[in-house]
DNA sequence: GAACACTACGAAAACGTTTTCGTGTTGACA
DNA sequence: TGTCAACACGAAAACGTTTTCGTAGTGTTC
């Protein structure tokens, strides 16, 4: 087992003092050219690295971002995930991801323990139970200590930092309208109870939709989940006697147990009835049919967060610059499961 | 901004040395009850937590796992690593994920960066160039630097570390098995060309399968797909005019382009014919008809992969202790795709 | 009262860097 | 010959810990 070479070592094996070893790979006019190629060559030939840790202790940062996740088996934040790390490994970062696995507690303990020196900042999505909770010190005591947070996708109003969202409400409504303009009458929402913040938004959107193109509200047609486990069993017996044309699904699994529902009852998807989905996933691509859907733009949220991340890191005077909150634009992807 | 509490504050505060600081937090019994009491309440009342960067450098370790994986957007590498974070977590390690994108330039340099001291060790699934080039110094270099590494579903012979990996070959024929108990005489198979690893051992299962229950091998039979973009056409082109009543695919996608392809013909599956898949994913669970898999336990390989490196991590002569390689159990899940 | 053993604490080194400042050696110049 | 600047390098502090060793001060023992 090889040692690592240190600074110390190099400077006793070349008979000079570290600070000169130390200079010379920096290429400080100090150093007489002579000496400086003797250190290189000798760094070079023996493959000297810096290490990492004693820099971050005397630079006091770590060039790292910590990612905190409520659960990393979820597509979409990995295309979040994978956003944030090309932007911060080009610009000379890395990134340590926690899962939280929606615990509050878990949560809590990973920001501790990234926050003491790990992590220069943080890029944070809260977990189920922090929202419910509504128990943020966490969050405040790590900006307190100057180390900037960004949320994304799931973030507290209350707290005052940069934000990377979608905006639900939004895409929910350009998803109904493209309903609408395929010419559906009576469009079925399948949502989820109130409290999840994004169920709210999208049901928001629906609304909007409605009225903006004055349609009547049909309360009959809107089915809030309640157990996800039970979700399938609900949609079907709340499809059964409605015989609407079209279903907005506020994610990809209610969508496709609705398609289910409909073809179990003799209905063709897309010709009998239109299905459109929040969220393209892998599902949404390879499902038959396959599913038209509100792309979130993953990839970009996460990309968005770590520059407005690195920005702040790499601002002295950011203390003062005011916070952003970036919306990042839905997009609608077309596919097989809406008519033509 | 508050700034970060450390020991040198604290003992100017309270009027002691540094060393009396440390030694009072670790309740070292040279200390005074007195001022032990006097430190630790301060301490907590101000939330003094140590720096971990100071400890890293000063233990020189860091108590931190580099996991490196060839991309992340993608759901069985996310099910290792929820795996291998659980136990790592457990045992007070924390995790550093980074993506080689398949590319061996971003793995090798991954692996530089997180070698200077950033970690104690790497769990690592290789690249797909890094296979193809056989190139592998940079594994040989973090091995003779003392540094456990342990390579896991992509793994290189070569090298002589820990690892682990499913029986590729066992799950095929387990695959093939189950269909050739169900009374399936015309098993086709779908695979990739053999230089892909898993496609060359899983066609081994498929060809032992068949030959341990005494039946015909026949070629016409096998499809070893060579672009995965055009892999659509080319299975259903393939499953035209065969008359099979059952195919194992060594992945998701190609059952799922197969099931197409049957329903197209005007076949049912399972009726008309079996399909089964390697890999058990979100797509095999909701597809309809869900499919009959092969799961690969991803979260149990994390699991054990971090297992093993957190034990050569904590065993001081790990040196001389021989190398490991875990067979993780391929299971049977049966879904709809297959009939009964 | 001398010798000794505790007790309770502090000084300093160490981990591996970077950087500021000090200094010995040259050579030029008056 | 004395002064001074330029050059090339080293000593030391600093980042925040832990740990070894040294040592005042006190109390015990014969």
């Amino acid at each position: 087992m090889k040692k690592r070479l240190t600074l110390k070592l190099i400077a006793k094996e070349l008979d000079v003092s570290i600070s000169t070893v130390s200079k010379a790979l920096r290429d400080s006019a100090e150093i007489s050219e002579d000496t400086r190629q003797k250190i290189k060559a000798f760094a070079k030939l023996y493959n000297y690295k810096p290490n990492n840790i004693a820099l971050s202790l005397k630079n006091r940062k770590s060039k790292t971002i910590g990612v905190i996740i409520p659960e990393i088996v979820h597509h979409y934040f990995t295309t979040v995930i994978s956003g944030i790390e090309q932007v911060a490994n080009e610009k000379g970062y890395h990134v340590i991801i926690c899962t939280s696995n929606n615990s509050f507690d878990k949560e809590v303990i990973n920001m501790e323990i990234l926050a003491n020196g790990s992590t220069d900042g943080f890029i944070l999505s809260v977990a189920k139970e922090t929202q419910q909770k509504g128990d943020y010190h966490h969050l405040t005591e790590v900006i307190e200590q100057g180390m900037p947070l960004v949320m994304f996708d799931r973030v507290i109003e209350e707290i005052n930092c940069d934000k990377v969202i979608i905006d639900d409400t939004l895409g929910a409504k350009k998803a109904v309208q493209h309903l609408i303009n395929l010419g559906c009458k009576k469009i079925g929402l399948i949502s989820t109870i109130d409290y999840v913040s994004v169920g709210k938004l999208r049901t928001q959107g629906y609304l909007e939709a409605l009225s903006e193109n004055n349609m009547e509200l049909n309360e009959s047609l809107i089915l809030k989940v309640d157990d996800f486990d039970e979700s399938e069993d609900e949609i079907s017996r709340f499809l059964s006697d409605k015989s609407m044309d079209a279903v907005f699904a506020v994610n990809e699994h209610f969508a496709i147990y609705a398609i289910k529902a409909f073809k179990e009852q003799g209905l063709d998807v897309p010709k009998d009835v239109s299905v459109i989905a929040f969220t393209d996933g892998e599902l949404s691509k390879r499902f038959i049919p396959s599913l038209t859907t509100i792309n979130q733009h993953g990839e970009e949220m996460g990309a968005q967060a770590a520059r407005l991340l690195i920005r702040k890191l790499e601002n002295d005077d950011s203390e003062d610059e005011p916070f952003e909150t970036i919306i990042i634009e839905t997009g609608l992807v077309e596919r097989n499961s809406t008519k033509r």
